[in-house]
DNA sequence: CTGAAAGCGCTTACAG
DNA sequence: CTGAAAGCGCTTACAG
């Protein structure tokens, strides 16, 4: 009792309570927390599973995570699923049977039963980035498609006439939201066809190029909004190539941002995933859960996060 | 004794034995991993403590250090120190608590008393990256030295002539060892105070491109090493806006890779700082002092890195 | 081969 | 105010 700091709310004598502390300091005495955890039924452990950790967006998620976790006085247990659902289902597994007292998941949305499955049986589970749709489990999502539409917005604003897009062939409904809120944002008489370009995955290298060169000459735009990061940083470097050889000058804008965009041209526009927010959200709410707070309305439980508009012109 | 797989190896009864699994599926039962640890005496978890999570290489540290962890099914608690000594010691003083098995740490290399307590009394601990020297804890470093060297000799084989070097004036052991790989391996006929530019910590953002400038338009170097990734990213817009100005080319020498490298030139060499390697090398430590191996030469207990030498011309 | 007992190191009533 | 007992859910001898 004196050691956990409640002598005086347990009535410990002034004199006892020095004696425990003195004996505890001489002996170099630390309780042990595993016999704590065992006897009190809570392990004041968090486990963390994202899909890859060495990606800057889930080890910044880290980072935030981490940080809040500690301020309350948790652990974070830390695993990558790398994209695989069978490791994902044994990291969920591992931490279950260690007690965690709840988990933050980015998902690589193939394992709605087993999550659910815990989630239901009392474990407070929350859901950030890649989420499932359609469930009762607690999440917090990325508004892709107003991101999108900031993005395309701040170019009309900025007097851009004709906007070209350019995203990849992957059935991610993320993609699909962000594309939507390009079609929807553009000028109807702005619109046509051929200003969306939806080039192969498996060869994006390599169309990149060719897209930009197809948006900007044939179909006249001065402008092309990216639908990733990576596609961004393919297109600076097109247009890097192009400067040199002359050519006119366009402006780029990219969904999610990334640390070289600062470096590189001041004509990048992008929207910052806002990660902070993300997992501060994600994090609360995981911990009203654990609580069990009172006010637990439903109506929480599914939270959209705008992404923040960083302009560079 | 069934539920670990020891059923046959207590000689217990095989009709007994599928009694018992039959009843555990039944009631979906999951042993108390924490209760189970309390009674083995080991946690079968591991820390991880980096300056920064969210930092590239320490995300790919954590990346690995993972993988590796749970394929001898361990798990990982994981801490952001934020170059914050106290907050480490926070960190490592929880984790002792908590009882994990060993300790992998990138310290702010202000702990070391803390730490050689916690080492000598038994706690297992390998440090990386950021080592203490001198002391007999063990450790996996890097070749800075050489990395420098190795970039400096490719150079001299591709035919350069005169070999400029920009670095930062920060006062860390990591910097001054590639510093002195670079003068080391310069030819005397080439070596000139002139050569190496020392710019500013608190403005090399502005102070970058100046240096550039010197070394090709006075010195006329024909390559520039930059002993920082950072550094040579600054480096890389430099040149790309010479570039389009038409000035002559040089080569340019990277210490530390970094994914946009592939991205926008061919012209730069980089060492990649083998991270992989230094975590399995680290791990390895670990997991035998864990085990306490016989053949615990106290030889192996330093490590030195070598950084591999990626050519892009 | 099986079952009961003791122990891991804590916390939490409870008797006095 | 203090000390002894029971319990958290496992593992590991040990008796039979």
């Amino acid at each position: 009792m004196v050691l956990n700091g409640k002598g005086d709310l347990h009535k410990i004598n002034t004199e006892t309570q020095r004696r425990v502390l003195e004996t505890a300091e001489k002996y170099n005495y630390r309780p042990n927390q595993i016999a704590r955890n065992l006897s009190k039924g809570n392990s004041m452990t968090l486990g963390l599973i994202v899909p890859n950790i060495s990606d800057s967006y889930f080890s910044s998620a880290a980072y935030h995570f981490e940080d809040l976790a500690r301020e309350v006085n948790y652990k974070v247990l830390l695993g990558s699923s790398r994209e695989d659902d069978k490791k994902e289902i044994e990291l969920l597994t591992t931490f279950y049977d260690n007690q965690v007292d709840g988990i933050l998941i980015a998902s690589t949305q193939q394992n709605l039963p087993t999550i659910k499955k815990m989630y239901d049986g009392g474990l407070p589970i929350v859901l950030f980035d890649r989420i499932y749709e359609g469930t009762n489990l607690p999440a917090v999502r990325l508004d892709n498609y107003n991101g999108v539409r900031q993005l395309v917005k701040e170019l009309k604003t900025a007097g851009k006439k004709k906007i070209g897009y350019i995203g990849v062939d992957l059935d991610l409904l993320t993609l699909h939201e962000r594309r939507k809120g390009f079609t929807d944002e553009i000028e109807p008489n702005m619109a046509s066809k051929s200003q969306l370009e939806i080039i192969h995955y498996a060869t994006h290298k390599s169309e990149c190029g060719d897209a930009i060169d197809k948006l900007i000459d044939e179909v006249k735009c001065d402008a092309i909004v990216f639908e990733t990061q990576y596609l961004t940083l393919l297109g600076i470097k097109h247009m890097t190539d192009r400067k040199i050889n002359g050519k006119k000058e366009v402006t780029l804008s990219s969904y999610g941002n990334h640390a070289v965009f600062d470096l590189f041209d001041t004509k990048i526009n992008s929207v910052d995933l806002n990660i902070h927010e993300t997992i501060k959200s994600a994090f609360d709410m995981l911990f009203k859960m654990i609580n069990k707070d009172a006010e637990n309305n439903l109506s929480d439980l599914l939270l959209t996060i705008e992404p923040k508009l960083i302009k560079r012109h």
